[in-house]
DNA sequence: TCCGTGACGCAAA
DNA sequence: CTTTGCGCCACGG
């Protein structure tokens, strides 16, 4: 069990339609403080993965770019809309409305 | 074993 | 609103 399966074993858990951040899979995947491992775990994240990286999405709601994803970025969002999830015209998602409430389990365990 | 490489978050100015 | 600076580290070659 890997750092990063830890990671990617959380991600799993976000339901259709609602989205997690960076810090907070962090926090859930034992790694407070550390929300960059959460991204470079899904930047090696391969299609065949069952890993809905699409759900993740930075703390300020926004799809975050890098020209290393060549255009996966613009992928994420069409996935995020197909589940129903709008975006404001500054291309930014409502957390308040989307954000995953983990259920209390997964905290706990987090808090180890 | 060493080293380059990154989908972040937060506070301050 | 924007720009800095810093914390932080697994993985592959």
């Amino acid at each position: 069990m890997s750092t990063y399966d830890r990671i990617y074993e959380i991600v799993r858990q976000i339901p259709v339609g609602q989205v997690a951040t960076y810090g907070q899979v962090a926090e859930l995947a034992g790694l407070f403080g550390k929300p960059r491992l959460v991204g470079y775990a899904l930047y090696r994240v391969t299609s065949d993965a069952d890993v809905p990286w699409q759900r993740v999405v930075n703390a300020k709601g926004e799809v975050s770019h890098s020209p290393q994803r060549q255009g996966t970025d613009y992928l994420q969002r069409d996935l995020l809309e197909a589940e129903g999830i709008v975006f404001s015209a500054a291309g930014k998602i409502d957390l308040r409305q989307y954000r995953w409430q983990p259920p209390l389990e997964l905290v706990l365990k987090a808090e180890g």
